[in-house]
DNA sequence: TGCCGTCAAGAGCAGTGCTCTCGAATCCTG
DNA sequence: CAGGATTCGAGAGCACTGCTCTTGACGGCA
């Protein structure tokens, strides 16, 4: 009963990727203040009530665009990342900040619409958790990895995390089997300044001051790799 | 010729600060994509032309409201740090974030404004670099002191930066005096990791996870100032 | 063949940023 | 103090937006 869709269902299948598509172009262009339905649908030789067929409002147009966008970077990390040896645990914690890195610098965008300030008045649905948390499963994997494979070892420069925090850092420990709650801190931490540095140059915050953002970048997050405890 | 300003001027005067009031109270109810200068107009009696003859298009209204923005998160900064003693580095430091942390959650539009995405087709005029450096000082006066006073010893966890980022380093240089290259780099990663750790519990990457925040963001500012070098 | 659901199209509503024109109020100068 | 220059508020209007409703045509199914 998938094969044999009927024609119509195919085609509005069909519709629907066409317009996700043109929308991600705009999106590209202009933004997601930008993104206007009537100019997906001009492009598209449709008229603009036509549109509401098949998203019956422009948030449910930017929902798919944002669930695409979480797909897409988490592929891009889980890509980058199987590229590396599994016991190179630090490698593997590279490859993902430069994936995250490159990807958003590819995406300015949709890594705004992701990262950056929510667009007021919206709600992200449910449908948006588990795409959103591909890259930091990938994270989890790799600190999870090292911790079992007994590699991991922070450096002793930080107080202990106080008793409260223990129950979030359970929430987090299912991503990251094993992990104390100094470990569990520490990739906060880590996964924080990540995306922090990220926003920081996307967003331009960088400006005038900072101009080697790779080099800068990569040794920062070597260094949070070391504060995590990943080895040399 | 100040004092003796005639009455136009005056009364120019007064007008575009009560614009900047409603507007700003219509930023914090509905965000910058919600920001609409008719309705700013409306609630004035005034006619919706009549305010460009003050501010010339939505976005000179958005620069004010910016430059206004970074002027009162660098205020609650410069106060919040003012109260601790001089040689008390780490808890000026915890104070300045703190200080972020709560302007932000009291202020959350206006933070989407400064350090969220920004406005497609906006360009931030010259006229906010000052105001959007004064919390940036604030922390380099600390950083800057305590390496003056010898307070700062950074634990010998990390790799040399490398020398290609020395002139990004001198630039940062000028706000963190007598500061290595190795400190700045860190600086760098404190400052990015506040930020992120802010952004993540406002954008609402937190939810459903973290819940504690005030308590994991007081843990990890303190690691952060471990990081640095700062005394414990 | 006939029916029913789906579809594109168009008109229309309320809202937006922004421009232009037109009198009226205000300021500056002779 | 009078007149010309400048500034101002008001209104109409343009092009655009998201979204709704109605209408008529087309396709799939019994």
């Amino acid at each position: 009963m998938s094969a044999s869709r009927t024609a119509r269902e195919r085609v509005r299948a069909e519709l629907i990727r066409e317009i996700t598509d043109v929308a991600r172009r705009h999106l590209a262009v202009d933004g997601a203040t930008g993104l206007s339905l009537r100019a997906v649908a001009r492009e598209m030789g449709m008229v603009s009530s036509a549109i509401y067929r098949y998203f019956p409002s422009r948030d449910d147009l930017l929902t798919a665009l944002i669930i695409d966008g979480y797909n897409a970077l988490g592929e891009a990390v889980e890509k980058a990342e199987a590229t590396r040896a599994r016991d190179d645990f630090t490698g593997r914690w590279l490859a993902v900040c430069r994936a995250i890195r490159e990807w958003a610098l590819a995406h300015p965008h949709v890594y705004a619409l992701l990262y950056g300030s929510p667009v007021p008045g919206y709600r992200a649905p449910d449908d948006t958790i588990a795409p959103a948390a591909r890259d930091t499963a990938v994270f989890g994997q790799i600190i999870g990895d090292a911790v079992a494979a007994g590699r991991l070892n922070p450096p002793a420069i930080l107080p202990e995390p106080p008793a409260i925090i223990s129950s979030d850092a359970d929430a987090v420990r299912t991503l990251i089997p094993g992990a104390s709650d100094d470990v569990i801190s520490r990739a906060v931490t880590a996964w924080t300044g990540l995306y922090g540095m990220v926003s920081f140059e996307l967003f331009g915050q960088f400006n005038n001051t900072i101009e080697h953002r790779a080099e800068f970048f990569e040794h920062n997050m070597t260094g949070l790799a070391r504060l995590l405890g990943l080895p040399a």
